[in-house]
RNA sequence: GGCGACAUAGCCAAGUGGCUAAGGCGGCGGUCUGCAAAACCGCUAUUCCCCGGUUCGAAUCCGGGUGUCGCCUCCA
């Protein structure tokens, strides 16, 4: 597998810490608010990269942290007259929905800042020991000239960064580019204990403290938007490789942004999309296809006929498995002929495309673009043996499209049985709504016997308003919801 | 002002030295159908922002230009 490596500003293969065996650290929201589609573009994607490392047999630990300490959200509580904390939590209670609805596992810890004050402090201490900090009144900062290789990930140097510096510094910094470890206390705050008064951690400070907890030095893949690049990853490998004079992670990956009409999500433009608000117009399967359907590193523009294009391209591909499975039901052959073999070798072909696609740095839009292939090939042997398909064939055909999806969880999933879901009659739970409309098939297919077409259309007209699709095949009417 | 990324069809988007420039959406034509839908088949970039260069050969490498975006400040 490669990866590209902002460290080293190239793709490198990738070779783990331990043999068979991911550890990752992903930088999780800060949750004032409920989740926006930029955080969801890391969150869906990260979790594929853990997804894909596992189908590759890896042994995967995934961390992504909660930051639930912070100015954004002391302000919002101050505004809503609510406790910090109390509305932190909220959020990240809303934070397991709507990252559930886009299908993203729960990582294996979920660390909060608030429940890592020793760590915190301890790191503190220890970079204070090391004369890697200072504390000035009761506050403590990072001291950029105790480590030489500041600006490593970024790639920049201390003099550019401080020709373009254009905020108002501390004038008790040494340097104006040292950055806050920890916060005196102000009226009003969540603060805590530690050896320089009460206070509360600094921004950086957490990641470091809490992917040195659950991973150690130098693990294998530290992930984050592009924008944390600097200065967050920057100060969180000085800080980390300070304290433990270890390389900090191995492997540093940083997704690209979304914008809207082509410029940046903001506040300030108004085009802040909340994942609960497209959730309203997109199925979230829609969303989570939509976010992989361009490289990670490339900026990715959101509009509503993106979406509704995603959503017909997606659309192909479960009719594709809707007629993989409605072939399933039917007898089918069980010898194989020189058509099924053929068939059978180029879904052996898809996957190891698909694989290949996956391996050179998580090409998602590469890997989908195997996956409507593989739909193709699907629609044209269905076409070509209407009469009875080979059932080993087709049982191949299936299992190829869970298993890609298992990596990039863009279909529903049976929880017990582990089979792609796709929506179709079956309600759980029933109820009459089911024998009504088989109903309504048969008074239409008596019209239709009978040519009545302006009942039969009728009859289709209103259904389709209801959201139940008619499809009249020679082998009887198909029907499914939207 | 400093640093960086990107520019491929109507739209989205892979491809980073050499077979016919993937795939999707849309459009057009055909098969099937009472019609429709779904599906299938065919067509839809002589060319990859422009100009130079390197090379037997470049969308792909180098130089220059233009344009778009981002970071340098909280930000996924």
């Amino acid at each position: 597998m490669e990866i590209y490596n902002t460290l080293t500003r190239r793709k490198e293969k990738f070779i783990p810490r331990q043999p068979g065996r991911v550890d990752m650290y992903v930088c999780g929201p800060t949750t004032y608010n409920f989740i926006h589609l930029g955080n969801a573009r890391p969150l869906v994607f990260f979790d594929t990269v853990r997804r894909y490392f596992k189908f590759r047999g890896y042994q995967v630990r995934y961390i992504q942290n909660f930051t639930d300490i912070d100015d954004k959200i002391i302000n919002r509580a101050r505004e809503e007259n609510m406790d910090a904390l109390a509305l932190a939590r909220k959020y990240i209670e809303e934070y397991y929905r709507d990252a559930g609805a886009l299908n993203v596992l729960p990582a294996d810890v979920h660390p909060k800042v608030s429940e890592h004050l020793p760590e915190i402090i301890e790191l503190i201490s220890t970079l204070i020991a090391k004369r890697a900090a200072y504390v000035v009144e009761n506050d403590v900062f990072f001291d950029i000239s105790a480590f030489p290789e500041y600006g490593k990930l970024s790639g920049r140097t201390l003099e550019e960064m401080q020709a373009g510096a254009r905020v108002e510094v501390d004038p008790r910094k040494k340097h104006p580019m040292d950055f806050a470890l920890w916060k005196a206390a102000r009226p009003g705050e969540p603060s805590w204990e530690s050896p320089w008064g009460r206070g509360r951690p600094g921004w950086h400070i957490e990641c470091s403290a809490m992917a040195l907890k659950y991973l150690g030095s130098n693990f294998d893949i530290h992930g984050g938007g592009y924008d944390l690049v600097f200065p967050h990853h920057e100060n969180e490998i000085a800080q980390a490789e300070a304290a433990t004079g270890q390389p900090f992670a191995r492997y540093w990956m940083h997704n690209g942004f979304i914008t809207v009409n082509q410029e940046k999500m903001s506040k300030s433009l108004g085009n802040f999309f909340l994942v609960r608000e497209i959730l309203e117009k997109f199925p979230p399967e829609v969303v989570r296809f939509f976010l992989l359907s361009t490289h990670y590193r490339s900026p990715l523009d959101f509009d509503d006929e993106k979406m509704a294009a995603a959503g017909r391209g997606l659309e192909r591909m479960k009719n594709s498995i809707r007629l993989l499975m409605e072939a399933l039901e039917q007898p089918g052959r069980e010898e194989l002929n020189s058509a099924d073999e053929e068939f059978a070798a180029a879904l052996e072909r898809y996957r190891q495309e698909f694989v290949a696609a996956m391996d050179d740095d998580f090409n998602t839009a590469l890997a989908l673009s195997i996956c409507f292939e593989l739909a193709r090939e699907v629609n044209t042997y269905l076409h070509n043996n209407t009469g009875a398909p080979c059932r080993a064939a087709l049982e191949k055909a299936l299992e190829l499209f869970r298993s890609f999806n298992e990596v990039l969880g863009i279909f529903r999933v049976d929880e017990g049985t582990g089979r792609i879901l796709i929506e179709g009659r079956h309600v759980p739970g029933g109820g009459l709504e089911e024998p009504l409309i088989e109903l309504l098939l048969e008074v239409r297919q008596r019209a239709r016997a009978k040519k009545d077409w302006t009942t039969a259309d009728y009859i289709r007209d209103r259904l389709k308003e209801l959201g139940i699709i008619l499809e009249d095949t020679p082998g009887g009417v198909r029907w499914k919801r939207q």
